[in-house]
DNA sequence: CGATTCGATCGAATCGATTCGACTAAGCTA
DNA sequence: TAGCTTAGTCGAATCGATTCGATCGAATCG
């Protein structure tokens, strides 16, 4: 029982004064006080002062917001469900741009963004967490169960890029039909032997070949539409799957793509579906001694800022990362409000860079 | 008024049962029931039972965490101010790595993190978020105003690397002892035309050249602190202010350097204060034509990994930043159970990489 | 001048759970 | 069998604010 730095108020400091102890000492009731605080009521000029410096007296520090949250049945906070650790979806830019772009929505509203991961005793504070309203992003289709809890505690669901759910607000993205796109100017080009580069396909975030066994057990929602959209156009491509977002994953699968194989066996083009891994693709040929796009045709996906990272002009489908975060935001607002907002569809544009071009004439 | 896919119960849905209904089904009390959902207190099976069945009845999702915290006097949420927009602030890997940290101390705790900004409204969320301890990141020294309002609430409070404040629990960084070491590494090779590339000097982020007014007016506790460092070895160093920590900034910061200068007025060692503005140096400096380390030696800081992106083995300050985060969640709980923690001091280690040699004779 | 309205204030109920103290009945000892 | 313990249950107070309806005095209107 130390008294040290008996200063510190940090937790036992002496109990916080209450409404009602404002109240009292400005000599008006709890009811007066509160219509004074809040100003949703008519409170003449004389009594709010009165409040007010009761107030400062007693070094009140405004309504507890966890009485209001419970009175009003709102607690201002929008749960965010990440699958990953943290370290592993901030990885990737995209995900920041669309938590950037719901954090500015939900600022709007005056809420904040509780980050909710599923991993160990996570799974106690997705059951606890006192928020109004739930943002899936970045999910795998395993995660039924979670979305059965917060349907139970009639939270309002979003969710980013996930498989089509009930009573979930689907913010979508056209990944199979970029795909396809992309796939299509391959072919155009003349391409035929096409390799992916694929984003991870589970939460386990094993590296390794694109096989129709990881294919079919996977959960990832986004690859696997991306895969799809590829195989409209090429139904036998295969690839390799990283395991994250990045240059070095981009790199490794490259190594793995093209080593040890002649002109005539290697891919002449690759479709990664991030353009950090197509950065990374365009620096293991480049390491190889392929030319890129002469000996080899790179397409990546995002639209992901790249100066500085590469001096190459990537061809990539540029998605509207931030807007749809924002869509996810405005989509809780309306939730919130007793709204039936609908589904949103986001489109990728093609931007044409300079890393495709015909293959070469073996 | 569409009453399409009536069937989301996303908010309006009809109410939601509480504990006195089940506790009413189940026939038993209120406090029974409680007792029968929280395990804390002797309770019959035969009753525990009827009392879960009953919930089962009644599709009750367990009680309602907003009264909880209400009458438990605590969240479970712990906030955490970020003063930039989060797509600033997760583009340094150093401080997605500190969350990362401090979201695995806080999950082990049951809590989630609350992702507070203090742009825009976000003040009013500052003020009314219903936390339990505020955990302070990368945050200028101009924040007196926040800490004020946390503290009149009674809330606890850990900075990670903060000018020392009353009542806040202190995690730090040997910003200056790291710099200086670095410094003295280059001097004991020989350097002594020595130049900086610092991180963003204040919110405002912007770029230019490293002047005594912009020191002066500078509120970056970090970059502050490690210029410092340098300044005990090279008093007259200046350098460049990059806007963030990313590649791009060093390559411009590095441009600006070292162009259209000759080899006798140039920095012979540029002292980056992140291993991605080193990187971009270092491409700069290569794009010029320079070699690095023979012509160029270059230092970062934090000890990323740089696997793919760049080849060069940098010298580097390795620090411990998800022992950082770690540390200030161990801080949060133990200021949480009303004990007084002692402030951390984290060091940083001397990555000998391939990055630096003697100065050419001239 | 009496009736009416309006502005200001207050009382009491409410949000949903937790918890302390009290009570009951059953089991035990002497 | 009287007296005592104890497991199980319940009532009521409490956490801190909001809000509806009622009240009271003063100002306005016919």
């Amino acid at each position: 029982m130390q008294v040290t730095a008996n200063d510190a108020r940090a937790t036992p400091g002496r109990p916080r004064p209450n409404l009602a102890a404002v109240a009292a000492l400005a000599g008006v009731s709890p009811s007066t006080a509160s219509l004074a605080f809040s100003g949703s009521g008519p409170v003449s000029a004389a009594t709010r002062e009165r409040v007010l410096a009761a107030a400062v007296r007693l070094d009140y520090a405004g309504p507890d917001p966890r009485a209001q949250s419970l009175r009003r049945g709102r607690s201002g906070i929008i749960g965010v469900v990440i699958e990953d650790r943290l370290s592993d979806a901030f990885r990737d830019p995209m995900n920041v741009a669309m938590l950037d772009g719901l954090a500015d929505e939900a600022g709007s509203l005056g809420a904040g963004l509780l980050l909710l991961t599923e991993n160990g005793v996570g799974a106690a504070s997705i059951r606890n967490a006192p928020v109004d309203a739930v943002v899936l992003i970045g999910c795998s289709t395993g995660l039924a169960d979670q979305v059965a809890i917060f349907r139970q505690r009639g939270i309002a669901l979003v969710a980013i890029e996930a498989e089509p759910m009930a009573d979930v607000l689907a913010i979508d993205l056209d990944n199979r039909a970029a795909s396809a796109a992309l796939a299509g100017h391959l072919g155009t080009l003349g391409h035929s032997r096409i390799a992916m580069v694929t984003l991870p396909l589970d939460a386990t975030r094993s590296r390794g070949p694109l096989t129709d066994e990881t294919v079919a057990r996977s959960t990832g929602f986004t690859a696997l539409e991306r895969i799809r959209g590829v195989r409209e156009v090429f139904p036998l491509a295969g690839g390799r799957v990283a395991a994250f977002s990045s240059v070095e994953e981009g790199y490794a699968a490259g190594l793995a793509l093209l080593s040890d194989r002649g002109a005539a066996d290697r891919p002449t083009a690759i479709i990664a579906q991030s353009d950090l891994l197509a950065v990374g693709v365009i620096r293991a040929a480049e390491h190889l001694g392929l030319a890129v796009p002469t000996d080899l045709s790179v397409v990546g996906f995002d639209g992901v800022k790249l100066d500085g990272i590469t001096p190459h002009d990537l061809t990539t489908m540029v998605q509207p990362a931030v807007e749809k975060g924002r869509a996810a935001g405005r989509g809780v607002i309306a939730l919130l409000r007793g709204e039936h907002p609908a589904p949103v569809d986001f489109r990728c544009t093609l931007h044409h860079g300079a890393t495709t071009t015909m293959p070469q004439i073996q």
